[in-house]
DNA sequence: CGTCGCATTGACTCTATTCAATCCGGGTGG
DNA sequence: CCACCCGGATTGAATAGAGTCAATGCGACG
């Protein structure tokens, strides 16, 4: 198992501060980011997102690239703004699992651990906002605001996470897609209406497999299940249409016949 | 499936305001608290603990009784200050997945969190101090110490599941349960020098097969072939002695041939 | 001493894995 | 333009590891 130091290109200094003065947000480079609102940073005032602004350093990474490995020691914490990621971890003997999944607006790292426990890899071209472990910490320290936004962040991780123990330890195959299908669907209608029927799927049947604790083969064959019982409809570039969204929702919760 | 209210007796106002004045700590309850130095209490001053106690209620708990179900509001958090408590969740069939087990000075409870995202329940006669939610809230949003110390705790809970999903998702069923006695090992090591080799089981096979994922048969099974393989060896009491713990901790890595 | 609940063991089954072949789409080079 | 190649996805056949069903063992307790 190969477990190197994350090697990757800066894109460095180059933040806009160009960005249009409202007289309310003043000019600081954030003012023009489009996850803003979104990610940890609306927990900031302005003056605080200015001062973070300072520190923080954008950073394109490419599909299959490695932002930092298990057991790195933690430099950084990061603002996913475009793009997705999937974190892991690995046994020695090269056994995968992957922990979870993130998309634009998603926090990166665990607050206040020396080192990193996973993985994180890049699903396709995404950008991050590189933000200093030490200047971020302080400012959490700082903030309430701040502080309590993370220990919601980290909060909804646990449950999350309980969620795919209970996926992982006791759904057969079916309910693990069916579940996973519609997580995916409720993750992509953030910011749109509700849940889309039309939900893209940026990662591989391999990924899948090693998310859902399954082999590329068994997640291929239930998809075409899923195809052939017309309870979804595969689209070109990955994309999945959910037909019956009731009985896949059946499914995952382990209701079905 | 049944989840209805849970119901207990609360041990109640009988908080003792015995506790000796030694000048540093002053005259509360908490002063003569065993587990006050390593729960989160730790991060309150005097101050704050003495405030915090004004509203606190001690609750004892009988083996197999429920302090809370999934879906229930959340009413308070809660200190283990003896005793053991097992996580679940529930699938609509009554398949369940035990999501943790919380001992002595433990934190229960997801922090601001509407409902339970889990059941908890004793596995054996528990005490608990129990923490109303809009107090200890508004604790924590004051106490910048002890909302990094809740944060901390989310964040250690997120490391713990994540290593759980690779036992789950990847791990064969004698990797999971040499992994869950190295586990309880260490549990039952804080406070001790380092690990303990010989520990005691507070949970059923059930238990443990619910934890891990696998069946009471299985689990049955493999304690079997540890026991036979000379790994560990069965005492009285529930209890289990760990005789070779590298050879476990090898199975336990995936590393065994 | 008998009973009850949990744990263990045995025999058989089944779901998901493994191993292997084929398919499909996109990109490349002749 | 088209044949070729490559990686990922799908499908098939055989296998294995854990699950299921069922019987028995064992210790605590009345």
């Amino acid at each position: 198992m190969t477990v190197g130091k994350s090697t990757m290109k800066t894109v460095g200094d180059d933040i806009s501060w160009k960005a249009q003065n409202n007289g309310t947000i003043g000019i600081h480079p954030c003012a023009s980011c489009d996850v803003r609102t979104r990610a940890v940073c609306s927990a900031l005032s302005n003056d605080e997102l200015k001062e973070l602004a300072l520190h923080s350093r954008h950073r394109a990474i490419d599909a299959g690239e490695t932002v930092f490995f298990e057991g790195d020691p933690t430099e950084a914490y990061y603002v996913v703004m475009d793009g997705a990621l999937k974190l892991y971890k690995l046994l020695a003997d090269g056994r995968r699992q992957i922990t979870g999944f993130l998309f634009k607006g998603d926090f990166l790292g665990l607050a206040y651990c020396e080192d990193h426990s996973f993985s994180a890899e890049a699903l396709k071209d995404s950008k991050l906002c590189q933000l200093p472990k030490g200047q971020f910490e302080a400012m959490a320290d700082e903030s309430g605001a701040l502080g309590r936004r993370l220990l919601s962040i980290a909060t909804s991780g646990v449950a999350c996470a309980q969620e795919q123990m209970l996926l992982l330890g006791r759904k057969t195959a079916a309910e693990r897609l069916a579940s996973f299908l519609l997580w995916l669907s409720s993750a992509q209608g953030r910011g749109g209406d509700d849940s889309a029927d039309l939900i893209s799927v940026p990662m591989s049947r391999a990924d899948m497999a090693d998310y859902l604790g399954l082999t590329v083969e068994t997640v291929s064959r239930t998809v075409t299940k899923f195809k052939t019982g017309k309870l979804i409809r595969l689209q070109a570039q990955n994309g999945i249409e959910i037909c019956d969204r009731g009985e896949l929702e059946a499914i995952a919760a382990g209701e079905a016949a």
